[in-house]
DNA sequence: CATGAATGAGTATTCATTCAT
DNA sequence: TATGAATGAATACTCATTCAT
């Protein structure tokens, strides 16, 4: 396994730069296989298709996602924490792989067709794996009743993800607490002053 | 104009409605010509390039946003309602057209290359809009100073594209009052139940 | 007659531009309508398609040259400064339409396909005038017998044609005077100087 | 290099042809591939675009000529013989290389525009080579001195050309020797008839 | 295991021509 | 007479994929 791996880690960095920088149908394999120092022949060897190398690099991200995040959330016991830990391990997540993120957001959560499949996959495991959280802080008492779980777990998925693209991608400064502070501030008590008279 | 004008609508219903469908790149000019029920050529003739239909429908689009959103704004007198209304508008326009928002999320927010400019245009148009409202909301002091009035526009932006692209695409069955109620609930008070002892 | 010229001109002046400038294939009716100032749809109302507007300026062009030939070919009285007058006429001519020489030599000699009949006749129209004169001048004994007639007439031609558009098109400056004479002095007695000892 | 160009040269014979036969424009890469017995990638594989392909053939055939004049006229070792050399070789490779040569004057002497450096740098590259040889017969006493060389140069080089395209493109039946023998009296001695009384 | 030359289906774009007004 | 919107056939070029070495 070490020695079939030996082509496949360059070829999967070369790949995700390329895809997230041009998006899956623009970029080319030929692109790919030349920053990966490789020949165009050896993809389709350890890959099989464009298609395909795409595929297991979505999944080996949304993987790595899904892990850290379960396993910060299984360290914390109460699910107060438990929901801090998810918004902060997703926004490192997306600081550490802001290429990844945005073949993420364009590429999973946009198109319909070619990879309906493992598309909705990656997205309703995510986004179920929120909701049950959600869930649970209802049935807890510490989430408000009223609140629809389905719609509030892509709703804080969306906020964190498009706040964090917006920063990461487009403003040359940000502050990394700043932003955290403001999601999680914002996720449990809202915008809304209440000490206000 | 209005004689001018005879094949463009045509041409821009079923280009949002392929471009929704297969994205910029996977989108053929042929399949845009066929479904409008014109040839191809006539395509070129009015847009030029297949590039600037799409940009025609980007900036068409999201100009009918703005318009609707500032429009509803403009008509509430305080900043509390007037992000309601921000909050519903947005809403009510992706119900509408929930192929334009998907191009949206996907071109605008995802790629860096081909259309910069306007998508910076785009993006920035619009969250600057959002982000102005935040920050009277804190200097009239109903929005929490600590904020940072960027993030928490471009969360908002997320939370409700996000949220309603989920629903609207991939449920089958959605209430769009409980989603609406649910989306103004989180925004202000967040999902944290105060009532609890 | 006069009404239908009206239009004429400028479509004929635009059209030898255009045409000179990117040579038949490469020209298109939509610039030559342009730069003539009229609509497109008016160029096919008077010429009825590309090809037939080219060959009526070539047919129109050719003619002007063998005209200008004739008549001063006439004046003359001898064979000599017959041949004179050709090789003045046709060098003028260059330098005046310069533009139309060198869509002649390139579209007539050179391609072999849409308008063989017509350019075989230009062709073999202007050579044969000069192979006729040169064939006096072998009867005269003005000319060396052992020279070809044919081969010698179209040596002519293609000296005059060659250094001329040599010098019209990619010499910034040149002596008219300095052509002329260089090629009259060449065509009657050789390079040789044969006063040398 | 020998593999790599195994395809090279049935593409390139094929583009001659075509290219001679149709012009630049509207020649076809589809019949060029065709014709070549390969598949049309292939000539992208190898050569990049229709345009370069051209000018490497262009390129080729020009290096063939200058170089069998240039050996020609080196084994002479006076001028007089270096340019009946120069004339026969041109003359020869005009036969050999009907399709070439056509392409040769209409495509470089006529259009301004897509090759201009590569044309011009051909175009001055071989008049160049005979302007030298007519300054050193200028020089040596056996060309007339009042002869412009550059003209003279261009004017022989037409000469040549002109006469050798309408001979063996447009004639049937034509006598080598004949034109040869024309030509080079023609050069050194012009037409005139110089034993009348 | 790795390569890269060869392929050909697929696509954006151009432009001469037509025709209703 | 003159126009210009509409057309669709034609064409350069791209790129995922294959396969002989």
């Amino acid at each position: 396994m070490a020695r079939k791996r030996r082509k496949k880690l360059p070829i999967f960095e070369a790949a995700m730069t390329v895809f997230s920088e041009k998006g899956f149908e623009k970029a080319t394999v030929d692109e790919i296989a030349e920053r990966a120092g490789i020949a165009k022949g050896t993809i389709y060897y350890n890959y099989g298709s464009k298609k395909n190398l795409f595929l297991s690099l979505l999944e080996e991200g949304i993987e790595r996602l899904e892990t850290a995040a379960k396993k910060e959330i299984a360290r914390r016991n109460n699910i107060r924490t438990k929901l801090e830990a998810l918004i902060t391990v997703q926004l490192q997540f997306f600081e550490d792989h802001k290429n990844y993120c945005k073949v993420l957001l364009s590429e999973v959560w946009g198109r319909d067709t070619p990879w309906e499949e493992k598309a909705e996959r990656i997205r309703s495991g995510y986004l179920s794996m929120i909701r049950d959280l959600i869930e649970v802080g209802k049935a807890e008492g510490l989430i408000k009743k009223r609140l629809d779980a389905g719609t509030t777990a892509s709703a804080l998925f969306g906020m964190i993800s498009i706040a964090a693209l917006d920063r990461f991608l487009f403003e040359k400064e940000y502050s990394y607490e700043d932003i955290l502070n403001t999601l999680r501030s914002f996720f449990f008590t809202g915008v809304e002053d209440k000490r206000r008279t």
